[in-house]
DNA sequence: TCGATACATCGATAGTCGTCGATATCTAAT
DNA sequence: ATTAGATATCGACGACTATCGATGTATCGA
């Protein structure tokens, strides 16, 4: 009876009880549910930073798509243990790829991550 | 011309070879500024919770696209007064109009808000 | 092997955030 | 005016976050 991604209206038996009822409230369920809603936040928690942004910009920027960490302390004028930091968030957020060659670490963009969240975001109306 | 809040390409960069280069770093200026980063990141701060993404979904869901703040709570597992906490982040952000009504404020999402968000992201490639 | 370099991780700190209960404000009706 | 109800604001508290400097780890070259 309860599918969670079906968005139902009130029935309008429910608004007699009170003649100064605001309006028909939905059904019991948020059409969002909260593993969703979590999942989506802690995506969107991962652009929610300035700094994060800017990495996100650079790496996308680069014609290989490819940036190595040690290009970004510097335009970011952050210190490289906090670039590190950010890179680590962007990657367990599913954003970024890291991969390692030699004593570098390069950085790119998941393909279609960004445009997934994008394709959520522009479903709402 | 561009949209000021996009994520756009720097110049390419020059490439100095170096013997131990790690890779070509991109010009002086990364491309995204610091003023349109903590712009865009303030709006997915905004999203960055998921009792907020559920307040968006409800509200979207709504067929007449509004609702008021006394349906909320319930669904959310959240106090009055933390939903309304939520809902003024949400309408600083520019995400959700605000409406009062008698005595009943209507929360309705504005229009394009979302949309231009995503394709702010989406321009990422 | 030793040293240098690139990056990750750790520990600490200041600031921010989500939540609550209590209180204030605002409106409608008595 | 007074009361009741809906919503906003306030104050507090615990949890989380961004940042730094220091340290650890891995790789390459001498």
């Amino acid at each position: 009876m309860s599918d969670p991604t079906r968005m139902t209206m009130a029935s309008p038996a429910d608004v007699d009880e009170a003649a100064t009822a605001c309006c028909a409230p939905g059904s019991g369920e948020p059409a969002l549910n909260v593993e969703n809603a979590v999942d989506l936040a802690a995506r969107f928690k991962a652009l929610a930073d300035p700094n994060r942004l800017r990495i996100i910009s650079i790496v996308s920027s680069n014609a290989d798509s490819e940036t190595c960490v040690c290009d970004l302390p510097e335009p970011l004028g952050l210190g490289q243990s906090t670039v590190s930091h950010h890179l680590k968030i962007l990657v367990e957020a599913g954003l970024l790829n890291r991969e390692k060659r030699g004593v570098w670490a390069y950085y790119s963009l998941v393909p279609g991550a960004l445009g997934a969240l994008a394709a959520t975001l522009g479903s709402q109306g």
